[in-house]
RNA sequence: GGUGGAGUGGCCGAGAGGCUUAGGCAACGGCCUGCAAAGCCGUGUACACGGGUUCGAAUCCCGUCUCCACCUCCA
């Protein structure tokens, strides 16, 4: 059983190899915190997270690597604008990161550097890459430093191009480059134009990092010279990954074994984007739909396909998520639960995933295995229906939407009272209704029955007896 | 102009030359149920268009159309 992965630097699936048998370093691009993340970038983590839980479920023992990156253009932009100190703007949007890691129930990364606390490594690159004649002071004065992309004939393998065929951007900046497409490593300070809390010393002057430079830099303190898997969305192969790539091997690294980039989340055939206001902000999201079923959305098709997001595909979804979620709840409480340890990954579903991580086909399985458990339900309690319910709980729990996962289980404090008031209400009533049935007076049952509905709760007859359901 | 990707049934969404009826949602019929609900069994409508290769094409080739992503802000 190997894993295979689509490496989007040579176009092909591949065999897994880890550099180091029994562990896998995984580095994707966090977020840039300058605005609370979306939907399309929530997708991201909930991919990687199912990506890493694959790798565990292997034996692996895996170090995730997200970066954020709180120092840049658009946070300088956007906190002027909000009129923010731009540490303050980032700080709060990494919570908001953190707040939607944290609903959606992905396990956090082994560790998240940030781009501020890493100019020391930055700067130690920028040197070895000026020793080697890949980077240069601007000669204009505004204390730039430049990747000279001429100087690296690899540049553009990872996303197919040559520099001659690749557009200029309009609004490219070419002052003191020596090539229009040279990249930034180091910022000049603009002293008066932005704030002196966003300087730091270096050998060329006072400035901040480029983006991309942070990337190089604490990839190399992670996770060394070389490593497994970089990753990330499909938009940021060009130029970040590129960037990140000719600057670390024209330094003399050899960087990534892997590249694994996501597909995008479309709006109305666009892409969800911070700058194109489309977005759809995953705090939003939730409150209309519930986290787990947003999380089903998301990783049902295959990461590699687009998803155009919309709240009548997300209601789709959620009503089939909603079908592995009444087995599980029935039968687990037929067999008063099972430990889903304990549950065995059928083959189908192994395949599925061990090809590029193809989860609708694992799901399809899942299905399947869900059909027979309930044909098991309806006989009641059996060793087969344990094994079944732990199966499944298994597979849910490798993709992470186990429904009986305390991740899940938002009943805070306050609530209980309320909850166990609810609890006692409703069962005097079920009482009631079962009282009228077992006389025959059905219309006083279902009157019952109505009321209930009315008030948002559904209940249903069972083998083993009546139960409800808050709708 | 350059580099990639996509178009599948009412909808979502896999598959990549024959042996998936993929799967799910919705619909319809049946079973179960006091009636429902859930569940189980069954059913239908597909591979953008035009050619070609092949015993056989959704899958390969050629052409056409449409859409998406990237070409230095982006997950």
């Amino acid at each position: 059983m190997t894993i295979r992965l689509y490496d989007t630097a040579t176009r092909e699936v591949r065999d897994f190899v880890p550099l180091v048998d029994g562990h896998v370093g995984i580095y994707h691009c966090g977020l840039t915190v300058q605005a609370a993340p979306h939907v399309g970038h929530i997708r991201k983590e909930v991919v990687f997270d199912v990506l890493r839980r694959w790798f565990e479920h292997h034996g692996y023992a895996v170090t995730m690597i997200a970066n954020l990156t709180d120092i840049d253009d658009k946070v300088l932009i956007k906190s002027a604008e909000q009129d923010l100190p731009w540490w303050a703007l980032a700080y709060a949007n990494e919570r908001a990161l953190h707040d939607a890691y944290t609903v959606l129930g992905c396990i956090p990364p082994t560790y998240e550097p940030r781009a501020t606390g890493h100019i020391p490594e930055m700067l130690e690159l920028i040197s070895a890459l000026m020793a080697k004649g890949h980077a240069y002071v601007a000669e204009d004065g505004s204390g730039d430093v430049y990747f000279d992309v001429r100087s690296w004939p690899a540049y553009g393998e990872l996303s197919r191009q040559r520099i001659d065929d690749m557009e200029v951007a309009a609004d490219a900046d070419p002052r003191g480059k020596r090539d229009p497409r040279d990249f930034a490593l180091w910022k000049g300070f603009k002293k008066g134009e932005e704030p002196d809390s966003a300087a730091w010393p270096a050998p060329w002057g006072l400035g901040r990092p480029g983006w991309h430079l942070e990337c190089s830099a604490m990839v190399g303190k992670y996770l060394g010279d070389e490593f497994d898997i970089h990753g990330g969305g499909l938009d940021l192969r060009f130029p970040h990954h590129e960037n990140e790539l000719a600057q670390s091997r024209a330094a003399g690294r050899r960087f990534a074994r892997y590249w694994v980039h996501n597909a995008m989340v479309t709006t109305a055939g666009e892409k969800m984007s911070k700058s194109l206001g489309n977005s759809a902000l995953v705090s939003e999201v939730v409150k209309r739909v519930r986290p787990i079923e947003l999380r089903y959305y998301l990783l049902a098709p295959h990461y590699r396909s687009v998803i155009e997001f919309g709240f009548d595909a997300l209601a789709e979804a959620a009503a089939g998520f909603r079908r592995l979620e009444g087995y599980v709840v029935r039968a687990s409480e037929v067999t008063d639960g099972v430990d889903p340890r304990d549950g065995m990954l059928c083959a189908g579903f192994v395949a599925a995933m061990d090809d590029d991580l193809g989860v609708p086909a694992a799901l399809a399985a899942v299905f399947e295995v869900v059909r027979e458990g309930n044909k098991l339900l309806a006989e009641g309690d059996s060793s087969a229906l344990r094994g079944n319910l732990a199966a499944v709980r298994r597979m849910l729990a490798v993709l992470g939407i186990d429904p009986l996962s305390p991740v899940w289980s938002a009943v805070t404090r306050d609530e209980k009272p309320v909850q166990d008031a609810l609890d006692a209400l409703v069962a005097h009533l079920m009482r009631q209704r079962e009282n009228a049935r077992a006389v025959g007076d059905f219309t006083a049952a279902d009157a019952v029955r109505d009321s209930l509905r009315a008030a948002g709760i559904d209940v249903e007859d069972t083998p083993s007896g009546p139960r409800w359901t808050v709708g």
